[in-house]
DNA sequence: AACCTTTACAACCGCATGGAT
DNA sequence: AATCCATGCGGTTGTAAAGGT
């Protein structure tokens, strides 16, 4: 396929922007906005590739990019996440909102990877490499939890990824379909002030990570609040692929008693069934679920259930739209108020945290320790978490 | 001061994907 | 269905600055 390569192009300039194409570029994407990038350089009178023009622009010259030396917090969010969904750099960046991917990528490449090394642990499987950490034996089981909480995550993000394009797409007509938006959108009205939660005590790589970090810099353990991470829970750009596990869901009483009080306070998990039992759901948004998904497949009564052990029940049988959408549904229902939801209330306009934003103060406390915690009550044996007594 | 090496980061390249025609 | 195009992604490279000898 002969495919036009705009950089192959003679007379192009290469290399490094001088100030006046970034000025041009600004100037240009100041009056006609971002987009059609192969037709800007010409426009703009830059002697650039569009490719060029456009990562220039996302790279750089974006506005509400952050640059400068990375927190401990955006550090630590890194190292979970490089454990979690390896070198998806641009998923990562979805959690770090203000840090466009090839910096992270680059920070990652030069920073990060080589204090872990010195630090004695593999940055590419996060784990020790010796036991000079008081770490204990790394296990082929082991491994296998990482996938699995890997796999676990990924379902998570995407789900919510897809959450996020379908009520975008459906916004307009629907208003459940706004509701669904609404819980999931605007990470970027997110209050910077909002405090973290302490992190559970049960990383162990980052544990070693922030006694490293105090020592050279003389601050506390896990500093929870003032900090500017913002909860990965909401703003999400993933693609959906096909995720290659099936397995069987299914809940005890009990379990679904405490999946609802989690469901309560966080949109990190939960399940359809759960949904099911609770919430009265709008035949309009069910008939939709029902038409996208296997609801029907879903069981909830007896043995192993996923949300003790969502690896577990990922790895056993259960199609994983269950999981994803189970995931999706959490987030429809997770705003308390419901009914000004549906009744079409402005929800975030202009920055503005109205009948919503407790949620969302709510998921963002909630995120670290809703993960954390389910890690800890299903993977004691996990490479990179483990209980801390 | 000159040279070499290392570090940090911007930018490039090739490939994948999805939409339009 | 085939092709083209725009865009996104991740790996890699180029190079200026900093540090060391």
């Amino acid at each position: 396929m002969g495919r036009c390569r705009c950089c192959e192009k003679g007379g192009l300039k290469k290399g490094p922007w001088t100030p006046e194409d970034d000025q041009k570029l600004l100037a240009y994407i100041e009056e006609h906005g971002q987009g059609s990038w192969r037709a800007l350089p010409a426009k703009a009178g830059l002697q650039r590739c569009g490719k060029s023009c456009r990562l220039r622009w996302t790279n750089y010259l974006r506005p509400g990019i952050k640059r400068g030396k990375f927190s401990l917090q955006e550090e630590q969010t890194i190292i979970l996440l490089h454990a979690l969904l390896g070198n998806r750099w641009s998923a990562i960046a979805t959690h770090l909102p203000k840090r466009t991917d090839n910096e992270i990528k680059n920070y990652w490449n030069t920073h990060l990877k080589k204090r872990l090394t010195k630090m004695g642990i593999d940055p590419m499987t996060h784990k020790p490499k010796t036991e000079a950490l008081g770490s204990r034996r790394w296990d082929s089981k082991d491994a296998a939890n990482l996938s699995h909480m890997a796999q676990w995550e990924s379902a998570r993000l995407e789900a919510e990824a897809r959450l996020v394009r379908e009520s975008k797409l459906l916004a307009v007509s629907n208003p459940i379909q706004q509701q669904v938006m609404i819980s999931s959108a605007p990470v970027q009205n997110i209050n910077k002030t909002l405090a973290q939660p302490a992190l559970p005590p049960c990383l162990d790589v980052l544990k070693a990570w922030q006694e490293l970090w105090s020592k050279s810099t003389g601050a506390g353990i896990f500093p929870v609040a003032g900090d500017d991470l913002e909860s990965p829970t909401f703003k999400l750009n993933f693609s959906v692929n096909a995720f290659p596990i099936e397995s069987t869901v299914a809940l005890t009483e009990n379990q679904v008693a405490a999946a609802l009080d989690f469901a309560a306070n966080s949109s990190v998990t939960c399940g359809v069934g759960i949904i099911k039992e609770v919430c009265e759901m709008p035949e309009e948004l069910k008939e939709r679920l029902d038409n996208t998904m296997s609801l029907q497949e879903m069981t909830y009564t007896t043995e192993s259930a996923w949300f003790a052990d969502p690896f577990r029940a990922m790895s056993e049988s259960t199609p994983l739209s269950n999981i994803v959408e189970g995931f999706t549904d959490v987030l429809a229902y997770n705003c308390d108020d419901k009914n000004s939801l549906l009744a079409g209330d402005n929800i975030m306009e202009n920055g503005d945290k109205t009948s919503c934003s407790g949620n969302f103060e709510e998921n963002n406390n909630h995120y670290w320790n809703s993960i954390l915690n389910l890690v800890n009550a299903s993977s004691s044996g996990s490479p990179v978490f483990y209980s801390n007594k």
